[in-house]
DNA sequence: CTGGATCCCGAATGATACTG
DNA sequence: CAGTATCATTCGGGATCCAG
């Protein structure tokens, strides 16, 4: 993932920085607390190793997630939010949330949302 | 930009609706109110008539913005945010624009900003 | 003629599957 | 978990078309 060289507006590079598909569900996730790369794969629907591997090292060289690996048998690896990069991002994403369930309020599709347990 | 089918969670809705080089300029740039196209063409820079009339027409199928064509001469369209799901997106984005101003201080990219009257 | 909008095409980038 | 191949999507240019 590129971040582009000219820009207009800070917002650009921000925005380049959590492109992909999977970047705002891993942020999202996080946001309650530290896990492994296996828990994030269960959580996290429909996602491959690969693509949550090549993410997260995206996400942790902007800064918004860093890992923590414990050196004991088996070997564990954990991921988290940083602070405060990490945590800021999150005010972003939680009106996106709100955005998106507003959206599919008005598009008739509240059954996921029922089955989440978000309405 | 087609929103993708199944999803975890709503957040990655309104993701998708934000996806796209131009899309979230383009709304900063919406913030200072209504614009015609051409306007924004010069606004924007480096963005061509094309790539704007396609996020235009895209954030205007969401929801986020809205056109208004006076039928005079010169033939002039105007766009604006929508309320409240435009304004709304502002501010998940004035968010991403301060990250984007601290990410920049952090990385010795102070000069950009200067220029632009950031700092 | 002028500004707004669409179409077609090649190049670049992203996503997924598959393999070791 | 890394490497490669393939498939899908996006970007950008330029031509073209439509409406007053």
């Amino acid at each position: 993932m590129k971040l582009r060289e000219t820009f207009t507006c800070p917002l650009e590079l921000t925005h380049d920085m959590l492109k992909g598909k999977w970047k705002p569900i891993i942020l999202w996730r996080l946001r309650l607390g530290k896990t492994t790369l296996a828990q994030l794969e269960r959580d996290i629907d429909g996602i491959t190793q690969k693509m949550l591997l090549e993410h997260l090292k995206e996400l942790a060289a902007f800064g918004f997630v860093d890992k923590e690996v414990s050196g004991g048998y088996p070997l564990k690896t954990s991921y988290f939010l940083t602070r405060p990069q990490g945590e800021r991002v999150l005010a972003a994403l939680t009106i996106m949330q709100e955005i998106g369930i507003d959206y599919m309020k008005e598009h008739g599709m509240e059954e996921p949302l029922r089955e989440r347990g978000l309405l």
